[in-house]
DNA sequence: CTGAAAGCGCTTACAG
DNA sequence: CTGAAAGCGCTTACAG
């Protein structure tokens, strides 16, 4: 491992000419930068750039926090986060919090030890401590979650796709929800409420089960509306893993989808587009919201202040082959 | 921002005492501890790990190398790299190449340059130069993959799960590949042949159709297939997503899987098990592939000489309703 | 344009 | 058990 002392030397001029020559060549004579060139290639120099981030004082790398990164949806997020932050010469650390605080913790530690500058959060909870001391942003957050924020409208969203079930006919509309005190949970059931108001249908508490955004789960909740003495004519998840998950129980239980009972999700995961049957859904653009996020944070990171900032970006509905009228 | 001095100052004991209370607290007196302690608490000092690093000349960073987070078995991978890494002190560094070799030696430099410690490469290429320099291990590799290597074997995988078709009375079986230049490719398509030869099938070089492990490229290449002159009456595919791409192509021509067209995948990702009909499919152990991968990275990063060591992993025939006796 | 020197925040022989 | 000092590999005023 040779070092910038071993150059200069091989060089025949300054470790500070080296030092410059890397990084601010126009401030070196073309001969003394001739000369550095050769003798890196001589002694096979590679910068250590552990020593120049630690004088620096900056890391170049970010964490981001994500629930589960097995779930398509924060994947494309991360892909696009890891895109834009690989473009500003920034590293992407993984933190899956696997759901627990002190997972979420230890990485928020790595920035106060100043193993990264920032964190951007995947996960829609704002529960972290320690949120204020640090360049942070909350991408996939809720009204509640304070900025800076990149998010979508659940509550507007929601409400538009349960307008167009009721549009369809649909006055009994069951939801799979998340768990109960998940913001987005609380949020889309927000909006689901306000299109029922808006429609003048009743709320009926027993039309919600919980959920908690895996697919299995999305199983076991359909199987519980078929305890219920009248089932609802459609069902509306809060994303499109329990609604793959859904819609599988209700074939297996021999009923169609949408002929019987209409099914819709929330993401537009990749896989939906290929389920049978196609999901309706509403699209969250996964990759528009990784790419403010990254740009966000490294506003934050130069020292801006966006602790009011928040993004809205937009939903689109799309409507493929598991929705139709109901009977 | 305090640093080790401030503490020092605020405890009245020398810079080495409190450092050495923090790394080595029995070599510090119980009186110091506590007034070291103290001090912490007084200044608020989070300890600097990048200066800790640069000194130790190590970063505590892996990056791991994947064509696309995006793929569901991936990111599974990956997820077991993450947790063995959080548990051992390490962070991963999300390389998402995009199957371009610029971002990989991106990737690579960073470890070169003292930013990560080591790599895990989740591609099966193995065209990287520089390789033999940096601790490194390949995880998802192929038979001619160097080592160290923890894989699966890829054409005895094959094989078997083609022999079960052949069992069920198949003879005329389709595949949908990867690249043909890509390594699993080639590995599968040798178990597909070795199965076809003990059977005395004939190989037959238009059943094997181009795709790309995407769930579009299994659509696309599903619909060749029917401009052959004869259907295959199954069709084997190198991964699970171009099988269900496939699946989807072949109901929506109005054929049944498995009563007209068999369909049989690789990996065994979360969707297959949901999927209409369920996928039968080779199921491959990516949580131990990418635990293993992490310890032996840092067997390697620890000096060891594991160049010549290679795990393969069993992986296991999952039988589930895509699959049947031809008629 | 160039070099000598200080300093980033730690750790660790070394001497006591 | 403790402290003074050197040093890890860089960068950057400062002086020339």
């Amino acid at each position: 491992m040779s070092n910038i002392r071993e150059v200069a030397q091989a060089a025949g001029v300054s470790v500070a000419t080296v030092s410059r020559a890397l990084t601010n060549p126009e401030k070196v004579s073309e001969e003394s930068l001739k000369k550095v060139h050769d003798a890196i290639q001589a002694v096979g120099y590679r910068p250590n750039l552990l020593a120049r981030n630690f004088r620096a004082a900056k890391s170049f790398a970010i964490v981001v926090l994500v629930p589960d990164i097995t779930n398509p949806f924060f994947s494309q997020v991360i892909q696009a986060i890891e895109d834009r932050a690989q473009q500003k010469g920034y590293a992407v650390l993984l933190g899956d919090t696997r759901e627990t605080s002190k997972r979420e913790q230890d990485y928020v530690n790595r920035v106060e030890t100043r193993l990264a500058d920032g964190v951007i959060q995947l996960r829609p909870h704002s529960m972290s401590s320690g949120r204020e001391r640090i360049p942070w942003v909350n991408a996939c957050g809720c009204e509640d979650t304070p900025g800076p924020s990149i998010r979508v409208d659940n509550a507007g969203a929601t409400k538009t796709i349960v307008d167009y079930m009721i549009s369809l006919g649909h006055k009994r509309i069951g939801v799979i929800s998340g768990l109960k005190e998940n913001p987005h949970t609380i949020d889309r059931l927000r909006g689901y409420k306000m299109a029922l108001e808006a429609a003048g249908i009743p709320f009926e508490k027993e039309l919600v089960i919980e959920g908690d955004f895996t697919m299995w789960s999305g199983q076991n909740a359909a199987t519980q509306f078929f305890a219920l003495s009248k089932m609802p004519t459609a069902i509306c998840c809060m994303n499109d893993e329990m609604a793959l998950g859904a819609i599988q129980t209700i074939k297996g239980r021999g009923l169609r989808v949408p002929e019987d009972i209409s099914v819709t999700g929330f993401d537009d995961i990749t896989y939906s587009k290929y389920w049978d049957p196609g999901l309706t859904t509403m699209a969250q653009p996964a990759e528009e919201i990784g790419k403010l996020a990254m740009d966000t944070l490294l506003r934050v990171i130069e020292g801006e202040d966006l602790s009011t900032s928040e993004i809205v970006l937009p939903t689109e509905l799309i409507i493929r082959k598991s929705t139709c009228r109901p009977r």
